[in-house]
DNA sequence: GTATATTTGCGTATCATATACGCATATAAT
DNA sequence: ATTATATGCGTATATGATACGCAAATATAC
């Protein structure tokens, strides 16, 4: 009676991209939902802990390796699964998409990155996981500096702006929106400049998590 | 191989009254741990869904009925429980405490409300299921109002700014903290009066749920 | 009965922060 | 040389947070 309850982890990988957001998915290889796409993920192996089987499952079927991981939500509805009771541990992550060639193997046949707005039908409750996980991210943004984890390491401030504009929805006071960011003093403006085309050049940013920290540590909440 | 791992739901529930914030806790009737206090909760079964089973597992052991709950965290290290590998989705639960006599049965010998200031040692990993649950309660209360649910449906002022005091651990300015919830008119003022006491007698009010889902639905957060 | 302590209810002054928006500067395209 | 575009810096105004004064209504002490 107790024994018949399996479990699995999924995964809600964002990447972004000089104005598209991403989310990485599978096609799926063998039944159920065989040729469908999916989120990567899988079965939660007896010996390792929840993280450690997320970061497996996206290394085998994707071939990423993340840099910013936390617990999105556990979905466990009796009939999510046609193969069963399936109770997977979703989790949210973030990456820098052009970081790594995606390469499929194991479950999966092929890995691809999909803008948020053209999401393909996906197999099991995926699509409800997927919107939860943009809800988040849209949230989090606002309170938590986040949206570093999606820049390159070095980046002009219109990329910031551009992202917040994206991942918001919404358009934002460019000259406020950088006295916010630089009141906060958690990035370090490099001499390096950068021209993008047309205008001024800018110059490049980097984000400075030791001070982030600190501040965070203090009390000190980071809000849009 | 993938079908060892058993599923259990716990379920960290507040109550409050009159300055304390507490705990429901069960001592437990079987191995392992036994004896000890721990969180109610317990295998999930095939054919519920896992809300069901935090409820089925909280009136069994401890006959509290809840009008609150929100799914908390799921934890999963691999040596979390002496009996195997255990994962556990904990819920995050807030009931009137006086609404409730306490009942155990089951798996449980007693239940009791325990002070957070004031726990005792508990079994497996509860101890930090708990401190994750009591940074929810502080965090959430500060922009949703799930304070009302702990207080009865019609509570003079001074007692929701009691629990605030109580639940933020510091001092409020009474003055603008009711300027503060009056603009949001998420309060209806009831035409009777208490006295406590010395002092004025102050007015009755009651939370309007439907005017909140209005705001909620709006955009707008509640903010303390 | 009167004075005092206590709680409530309502107000206003001040300070901090968010928002709106003006304008000079440095570059690419025409 | 001119125009379009992006950057960088500034200031005025509106909005909201905080500090705090004080009268009204009650219980308690004398």
């Amino acid at each position: 009676m107790k024994n018949t309850i399996q479990l699995t982890v999924d995964a809600v990988v964002f990447g972004y991209e000089s104005g598209n957001i991403s989310v990485l998915l599978v096609k799926r290889k063998y039944e159920p939902y065989k040729n469908a796409w999916a989120l990567p993920g899988g079965f939660v192996l007896e010996n390792e802990n929840l993280e450690q089987a997320v970061e497996r499952e996206l290394s085998e079927e994707t071939g990423v390796k993340i840099n910013y991981l936390e617990q999105l939500y556990t979905f466990g509805d009796v009939a999510r699964d046609p193969r069963g009771r399936v109770v997977s541990i979703a989790y949210f992550g973030l990456v820098k998409p052009n970081a790594f060639k995606l390469h499929a193997s194991t479950d999966a046949q092929k890995a691809e990155w999909f803008n948020i707005a053209q999401l393909p039908k996906l197999a099991f409750d995926h699509k409800k996981i997927v919107q939860i996980a943009i809800e988040r991210l849209q949230g989090k943004i606002t309170y938590e500096p986040i949206g570093f984890e999606l820049l390159d390491k070095r980046f002009p401030f219109s990329d910031l702006e551009k992202l917040y504009t994206t991942l918001l929805g919404r358009e934002i006071d460019r000259r406020n929106f950088k006295k916010k960011i630089t009141s906060l003093k958690v990035l370090d403006e490099l001499d390096e400049k950068v021209s993008k085309g047309r205008g001024r050049p800018g110059s490049l940013f980097s984000f400075n998590q030791k001070r982030y920290f600190q501040l965070k540590k203090a009390g000190i909440i980071f809000e849009i």
